[in-house]
Order: C-alpha cells, then structure tokens, then sequence
DNA sequence: CCTATTTACGAAAGTGCTTTCGTAAATGGT
DNA sequence: ACCATTTACGAAAGCACTTTCGTAAATAGG
C-alpha cells in the first residue's frame, strides 16, 4: 500500500504538507501542491478511509435499517432508499447495510451503528414501538426515520389520513357505500393511520361502516390481502368496494375476487395504496393511492445531512402529501348495478 | 467515547491485556477476564471499527456495485442481493452501497472501494465489456460477479441457454412454430446468451426464425418489451408465440398486445425470463423460466467468502440451473386456431 | 529444593492519517 | 533599509486499536 509517507519521501516534503494538500489547505504553495498531486498520480496513491476516520471522527457512512421480514425487495424500501441513495451520493456519503452481530456477537443494530461509527442512521418501515429505534433516537447518532411519526425524531412519511380520504372520496363519487377496508397491521404506522382516516372519511360522508367491513390484512403483503378478502367474499351482504391498505394486499384481493369467479372492476371497485410498479402494469390497472417515494427519500436525506452537519438537534417532522391515482380497477356504482 | 485506555484504566491492566480479553486470546488469566468483561459492560466500550480496521487490514465490508440505471429497485438485483446479504451476515460482514466519489472527485468503483479498504466486491448485472469490470478483475480485490461468464473472474450465472431451451421447447410443445423472441441487450451477458440460446433450440427443433420475429428490446425493460411487441404486431404475418428475455419485456409485450385488442394466451403465447413476484400475481400468471435467485446469492457469497478467507486466486464459474414455471400465458395452438 | 517450562501480562512499535502550532523565509510598507 | 506581516512549511501529538516479543511469576519435574 501506498501511504503518504510514501510521497512525502518522493518529492521531499513532510507527510503534514502532503495531507495538506489532499485536503486542500490554503497554506501550501503552488509548485509544492503541483508537484505533490504528481507524485500522487504516478505512485497511484488513494487514502486509507479507515485512518482518515479514526482520525476525523466522521466515516462519510449513513447506516440503513429496514425491515427484516420484507428485506431489500420491499417495493416501498427499496424505492425510497433508490431515492435517498442519489442524495446521500451528492454528499459524499455511502450506505452500510448492516448485520446484527459485532464479532458474531448479537447486538442491536443501533450498537452496530455506533461500533462502525457511521454519521447518521436512515430507519425504514419499522414496527411502531420498537425498542431498537427507541434507543436509536435516544442516542445521540443523528437519525432520520420514514414511514413514522413519533416526537422526538425526524421522521417523513406520507400523509396516510388523507390517502384514506382520497381513497373513500373516489369510491363515494362513483356511488359506492358500501365500502370494505383490509387494513395493514395496526402495530405500523401506516396501517393504524389508514385505517384511523377510514373510519373518520366514512364519518364524514355519513357512511356506516360495517364491522365484518374491516378485517385484518396483516403485514401488507399480497397472502395477507388475498385471505382477508376470502373472508370478505364469504359475508351474504356484500360491499361494492375495496379499500386495501397497501397495493400487495390489493392485488391479493384481486386474486381472491377472481378466484370467486367474480370481477374487478364489474362486480368490485378496488383501490389500494403505495402505487407500486406492478400496480401500472396489470390487467385491470390499480387505482391507488400513490406515495412519492423519490420526494420522500430525498427529503429524509437532506433532513438527516441538515442534523449531520448543524450537530444540533433540531427534529422535523414532514409529512409528504400522496394523490389519487385512477386506473381501471375502480367503477361507477351505476355500471355495477347493470350487470 | 469510551475506548480500551479507559478501560484499563479502570481495571488496572494494560491496554494490550485489555485487547486480548476482547479478541479471545488464550493467554490471559481467567480472573482477569471477567474483570475486564465487566468493566466493558459497565463502560458500554464497544471498538472503534476504524481502529480496528486500519491496524488488521480487515473492514469486514463487502463493496456491492449493480447496474446504475436500475439501481436497487431492479427486482433480479435485489432478490440476488438480498440473499448474498443473508450469507454475509452470518460471516459476520456488512454491505457497503458505494457511490462514485472520494471527496467529490468522480472514481471508479473500483478505486472507491480500494479507498473503502473493502474486503471483496459483488458485482450484479454489468455490461459485458465494461472498463470498469474489468479493471476490478486484475485489481487484487477479491471478486465475485453475477449474471455474467467471463473468465478470470469468479463467476455465476443462470443457464441462460438452457433457458431459452426450456422457453421454445414449451412452445414447441405447445404446437407453436411461428415463435417470435424479444431480445435484450447483447452488450449483457443475459440478452446475448438468450439470444443465443434462442436460434440454436430454434433450429434443433427445424423452426425456421424470420427476422423480423427477432427484435431488440433494449435493457430488458417494460417500455422496451411494449415497444418490441408493438413493432412485431405491425407484421401482416404474425407469429402466435413470443419469448422475451425478461419479465418486465414480457410484461411490456402484453400491454402491447391488449392495446391492439388482441389477447393473451388467446391470440399469443408468451413465456418470459426471471420470474419476477408480479408475474405470479397478475392476469394471465405469466410462464417464464425462472432464475433461482436465492441459490445465485448464497453461492456468489460463498465463493466470494472462500477466496477472501484463502487468500489465493483459485477461479470458478458456477452455472445455476433454471426452470420453466407454466402459468395461464401460453395455450396449446389448437385452441389459438379455434378462435 | 533447584531448574525447566508454562502462564499471564505489559512495553512498544505499528497502522495511515489530520491538525495545531511554531518558525523561518518571503513579502509588504514606509 | 528596517520592521511588520504574510506565506509556506514541518514537528509532533493524537486517533483507537493489534500484535509481537520480552519477562516476571507461577507451576511442574526430578
């Protein structure tokens, strides 16, 4: 390896000099830096990131968490990361995926944070109150955590309330009242949210909400949404539409729909949220709720470099505004009514 | 922060005796031992990583580098990955997401993670002849790259051949002998060897191929698979099957079709390549060859953990078998007749 | 009870860089 | 030509560890 010990005894000069002019000090002289940065090429040399960090204290590193159960193909993850990743490259910054274990002992990731002493920590999509992000935000490694709400963080995450009121305003425009909810897992905060601005919206319209309505989807996942609609499509009275907490699950119902024999969007409208590719893409089209996750990722992004950089505590919570997306899975209540 | 100084410090040992403790040499006595560990409880200490780093030459990470275009969201990319992941944490490595400046100057990946001091690199779904690839190849860095076949790299791959084998086989089958091929890319490894694959399966079975049942359907998108198939169904003689070499250009394809008013498998068969989660869940379940993409992560992993921990330059190109998965996309010929 | 071996620990040199501060030389002002 | 700045550079301490080797003490061997 070449160090700058090694250019500092090729051109003369002492290894602070050297450093100087790596890092761009205004008190070196012309010839010297010209000469120094040849020396650097011809000898191929590149720093040694681990020494400049001991040294500096900063590793130019943001640690990512997200959910072990979805992992790195999570749709939302993934594309809200994309988003943050271009960000943090702007910066300077690289992202650490990281394991559990310091030495192939277990430890929370918080401590596996602190061991590789990253400058900062996104946390995607976790669980409400876990105990983990907890301790992170009660460390003082700056934080930024999406998909959450909680005081005492910086957080960014869709205004899931109003996606539920653009969701059930649509369905009520084309005539629906009698609307289904597979809501997500009340322990995230989407799924508690959304399910919250179901209930409120269908207040507001003056729509009773019957309790074989809602049922349970689960972890927003694809098996989640199918089952809860089986469960639906067993009822006598049935609903006209479907409101799915999340695309996955929307397309298991679709699935559990056509299964049935039955159709979307003739014998049901359905909506879902997150406004995944897949959504755009299949026969009939998804309408849903569309999150922004690209504005979603780079906002996390400048929160967390904004606190990395002020070394303040100063916490934001932004929440980011989502739309309605019309596709083909949604019908005016006339036309159901025909068939 | 807390390091083996304060430590020993506390306890009254040196801070070399304190280092042992901490990295399980034999040769400290067993009070001693306990003594330490529990001052580190008490302390909190946990190592410096940096610190760590720069004096064992070992950071524990692994440099991941996948196609920039695509970037994370890229289903065949993160399904390889997050497997890879799996098997790196249990050696006890973290995944570093490099991005391609050291101090804002733009480098290579290959200089940023000789920068990064990286303990290997995976690289996943790279052109064929990139600089950049090849640079890394006679770097000393340990390697691994998935989804292409090159030699004096380790290497793995699906058998792309083989695929399109099992693709027109199907069809054949199927009464198909008018088969038209989407092709990807042939700057990529997969669009080449698909293509490859396609002519010589075609002529085993005596299949004439016209050329203009042969098109380009670029970086294996959906825009570019609809685009393909939009130009094929401009033909006043139209073939009744289609092989895309992806499942997003299969996808693509599909739209094309339905936009023309033409169904699937009605009016076309169509088998397309990765068997990404969508195409089990859309409408029609889309047949493809699908590419196990949890096998090719554990073993880039473990032949990129085998070299590392050898430290000697013993090559292997590992071919991961594939398989067709049949869903509702493709229908016998005689049906297609009847219509 | 004396010597040979083992056990348990510490000194010190590395690892590659940053950054403060001191100082000699060069420059400016008059 | 003399003093006050400014400019350009280097010495040295620091960052948090690992690892080799030396040595005193403890144990074993006879």
């Amino acid at each position: 390896m070449v160090t700058i010990y090694d250019i500092a005894k090729k051109t003369g000069y002492s290894i602070s000099t050297v450093s100087k002019v790596l890092n761009n000090y205004s008190d070196v002289g012309e010839k010297t830096k010209r000469k120094i940065s040849e020396a650097v090429d011809e000898l191929g040399y590149y720093p040694s990131s681990s020494a400049r960090t001991l040294s500096t204290k900063r590793s130019w590193t943001i640690g990512v968490v997200f959910d072990e159960d979805s992992g790195i193909e999570h749709p939302f993850f993934n594309a809200t990361i994309e988003s943050f990743k271009k960000s943090a490259e702007k910066e300077g910054y690289d992202l650490l995926f990281a394991s559990n274990n310091i030495g192939s002992e277990p430890k929370s990731y918080v401590d596996h944070f602190l061991y590789r002493g990253v400058d900062g920590v996104v946390v995607v999509c976790s669980e409400m109150d876990s105990p983990e992000l907890k301790k992170l935000i009660e460390s003082d490694l700056p934080s930024v955590v999406v998909d959450l709400d909680m005081r005492g963080a910086n957080v960014v995450y869709s205004d899931n309330i109003h996606g539920s009121e653009l969701a059930i305003d649509h369905l009520h425009s084309l005539g629906h009242t009698k609307i289904a909810h597979l809501h997500g897992s009340t322990t995230q905060f989407a799924g508690q949210q959304r399910l919250e601005g179901f209930y409120s919206v269908m207040k507001k319209h003056g729509l009773t909400v019957h309790d074989e309505y809602v049922v349970d989807g689960g972890l927003f996942t694809y098996e989640g949404g199918k089952a809860a609609m089986e469960q639906i499509l067993k009822l006598t009275d049935l609903p006209t539409a479907i409101y799915a907490a999340g695309d996955m699950m929307a397309i298991g119902a679709i699935t559990a729909i056509q299964e049935a024999g039955l159709s979307v969007p003739d014998d049901f409208s359905v909506v879902g949220f997150d406004d995944i590719k897949i959504g755009r893409f299949m026969t009939p089209g998804l309408t849903t709720i569309r999150q922004e996750t690209t504005l979603i990722g780079k906002t996390a992004a400048n929160l967390l470099f904004e606190q990395i950089n002020s070394m303040e505590r100063q916490l934001m919570s932004v929440k980011v505004p989502v739309r309605l997306v019309e596709r083909a899975s949604c019908q005016s209540i006339s036309k159901i009514n025909q068939v």
